[in-house]
DNA sequence: GTGAAAGCGCTAACAT
DNA sequence: ATGTTAGCGCTTTCAC
């Protein structure tokens, strides 16, 4: 019998000896070899997921949601990490190109002009939690803005007008809408926020540490701080700690993501939570759409929504200022 | 100029005329295809990494620090999740079998057979945190027994005797080593817990959690708790919260695993700690040498140290047993 | 419904 | 040092 009949059969076709093949099968423990496949069909089976970082838990649970919907297809994985370096994830993009089907992205920064050359040349590409400036992707967002006015709305809503923030990088689609929602809720609200009251940081533990120890470090230190992302968080609650400033008797803390010890935190963490592994879960949905043939379909810009979760970080400003001893 | 000159030259042989090569590259931005690559030399220049929960911090230090090494070669990296399942591993395994160069493995047994067939097939396999019985694996493994003696011992100098704890499954290394490792510095002096003040759990959040829910309900609840994961003990912590039992007044609490937040923790938390990025990128370091050929040297069996940090979570007992209201 | 044969892009063996 | 050629294992015409 000739491997053509066989081919056909794993294609799915008619054929008339199906006993006898699949036996053969089973005896020779066959699988198609998925290299000469790919240099005939140029179909890799494969996927890529290109992140800043692996080890921040949001990003960990996006890849779990990925993962868990192609475990299921004949589509393997690659994982690849960018340190939220727009090189990195240039030359990371470059070398997958021809070896994937397709491109799950979490891109280090909003102009960026490889990913728009790939989609040109015909690469489907999903967006993950950031996007670029040119809206031609499809994408899988949270809606940060409005995420980030919760924030501020809650704090304002607590009496707070010394409000600050601890921002992630501005060029990415998180960091600038947070940004961008937070400061528009507050202004909505009256507050202008000095200019050192706005931490720019690098979405880093150790980047949320020294930008609260800055904050806590101005002559009149803020009542409250918004902190854009979990790592940086965690960097700022460490540096409250160093400097034994309690919480939320001394200051307000709110976070964007939830941690996954926050409820156990003394207060327990207030934050915006957000679905991530149900991102994840979406975006290779999206992708797996894309690959299914629907090539030339408008692009599906999906925005999930956030979800403020009040526990016990922030309080109402104590009257007077922070006591002496935070000062410097 | 011929295909095969240039394939000479990539493949870094001698040549004359390099530049009109390099030229030509970058003219017509030339990348070798990888699929006719990998069926004319059998070379996929791809490496699997099987966790089995890639949201577990652990394995997610582990993953970056495989993939910070591979990043600088030319193998890219699969990523597959098996959730602790060695079905779903099985699956996994033979799916990537015949599409990687070598695999990076962290078993959710220690008695399984298809790692030994592909090894004996050839394949390179190095063992990250977990190994099979039979010991022929390159492995990066943490002196677990070591690191689980020292947690006893920690709780026997302040005091303990009724000490419990919540192990993850014995089926593999580092659930089995723990629990032994454990239990054996415990009888060394001279403890011997009653059989239900060892919960044998899954490693998940929910198990912790209920185990330590189990053990607080018990008619006299343990001083002193052994937690054998990071994800168990943040169940664990969540269950004392909910008990509203006061840490380390009321109970000791050592878990295996550092925890991000841990040092913020009220109190502080005591944990055996253990560098797992390191581990990836050694094991990494491990997978680059086998595949360089040294394909008959014995298995290099690594083990680190674990670290013991005392923190605030482990006091002495108190002097009577648990208050009546933590009695179910 | 099936077999024969071409060809995907590369590399190694051989010839020059 | 370079060109020519065969063949890796599959899928897809093209004949039958």
């Amino acid at each position: 019998m000739s491997t053509a009949t066989v081919s056909r059969f794993l294609g799915g076709e008619r054929v008339r000896e199906v006993e006898r093949i699949v036996q053969a099968i089973e005896a020779l423990g066959y699988r198609p070899a998925v290299a000469a496949r790919s240099l005939r069909s140029g179909i890799h089976y494969a996927i890529a997921m290109v992140v800043p970082d692996i080890t921040n838990p949001y990003f960990a649970a996006v890849a779990k949601g990925v993962e868990s919907v192609f475990r299921d297809t004949h589509y393997r994985l690659f994982l690849a990490n960018t340190d939220e370096s727009a090189t990195t994830e240039d030359a990371v993009l470059h070398d997958l190109m021809h070896r994937v089907d397709g491109i799950i992205l979490a891109p280090a920064a909003e102009q960026e002009e490889t990913p728009l050359r790939m989609r040109r040349a015909g690469m489907p590409i999903v967006m993950v939690d950031r996007e670029l400036s040119e809206k031609i992707f499809d994408s899988v967002l949270v809606d940060n803005a409005g995420g980030a006015a919760a924030a501020a709305s809650h704090l304002v809503e607590l009496g707070h007008t010394a409000i600050a923030m601890i921002s992630g990088p501005l060029v990415n689609t998180p960091g600038r809408m947070r940004y961008d929602g937070f400061l528009a809720a507050l202004a909505k609200a009256g507050i202008e926020p000095p200019r050192e009251y706005l931490e720019v940081a690098n979405f880093r533990e150790s980047g949320g540490y020294e930008a609260m120890l800055r904050l806590l470090d101005l002559p009149k230190p803020p009542t409250a701080v918004f902190c854009a992302n979990n790592v940086m968080t965690v960097g700022s609650l460490k540096a409250l700690a160093a400097r034994r400033v309690r919480m939320p008797m001394d200051i307000s803390l709110i976070g964007f993501d939830d941690l996954d010890l926050g409820v156990l935190l003394n207060p327990p963490l207030t934050v915006i939570a957000r679905p991530a592994e149900e991102q994840g879960a979406l975006a290779a949905r999206l992708m797996l759409r894309r690959l299914a043939g629907e090539d030339d379909r408008a692009p599906d810009r999906i925005m999930m929504p956030t979800n403020l979760i009040v526990r016990g970080s922030c309080k109402k400003p104590r009257a007077g200022q922070l006591p002496q001893r935070l000062q410097a």
